[in-house]
DNA sequence: CAGTATCCTTAGGGATACTG
DNA sequence: CAGTATCCCTAAGGATACTG
């Protein structure tokens, strides 16, 4: 492992860890999106945007992003109409328990500050006993 | 506690436990400011400068954010100069686990990826030995 | 020392229409 | 169905000068 030090006593940011982690699964959609597949173990565009309030645009670039990074896999099946099924690599479900613990977490504050929890968010997470007609 | 669904059988942003803690504790800047703190026990405005590329004013927005969000305290020092110390609050310390499990991910995830890991964040999360001329 | 104030730039996201 | 393409917009960040 090569170890750099850029500006001398200072941090690099090129070369962070939680730079590199945070841009790839924790920006605003990538959680929901990874654990909207690790609910369903594989699930579909039209679906993503059923379930999360995301904009074709942003989805799209989300999805190439995860994908290009090796957390998600895009597989077609050729049939009429097409269809995409997105599922979650090795290295994917990896950041499901890092997930789980900032998910739990944000969870618990907004407990403790009164803020209401998204029921659907709560179904995934196993908070409360899923509801299949959320998941169509 | 209280549930919601907003959109019927769609997510509601606002009420996401992600969108909340990442706000509160995972965007670009506030992992490596906890994380300083948490390495010195507490620690001042200039030395934040000193080891984060950061400019002032991003600066002085996370250290507000991350008061108001309970997770660290400002202490005034009314010396000549004036001294200000940062430090953590229990609630601070409790993101200090996942802060370090999202490092590990990233750090394994570069070393995969052949990309270099600065000697600073190193230092602070124990892989590398503390080296004190790089804290000052 | 510990911050504001000011001005500027840009990446990211949002809405909607369109395509293979 | 599974996406592009287009246009718009604003919050976040960057540089620098200044203040109590």
């Amino acid at each position: 492992m090569s170890i750099i030090n850029g500006d001398e006593h200072k941090l690099c940011f090129d070369h962070d860890p939680y730079t590199y982690a945070i841009k790839v699964f924790c920006n605003r959609w990538k959680p929901l999106i990874i654990y909207a597949i690790y609910v369903d173990s594989s699930t579909r565009y039209s679906k993503f945007l059923k379930n999360i309030p995301i904009t074709e645009k942003v989805l799209a670039n989300n999805l190439k992003e995860l994908e290009k990074d090796g957390l998600i896999t895009r597989t077609v099946f050729y049939e009429v109409p097409l269809r995409v099924e997105y599922s979650l690599t090795d290295t994917g479900r990896t950041v499901c328990p890092i997930l789980d613990s900032i998910y739990a977490w944000g969870r618990e504050e907004m407990i403790r500050n009164g803020i209401p929890i998204d029921a659907v968010g709560e179904m995934w997470h196993g908070y409360l006993p899923m509801d299949e007609s959320f998941l169509e």
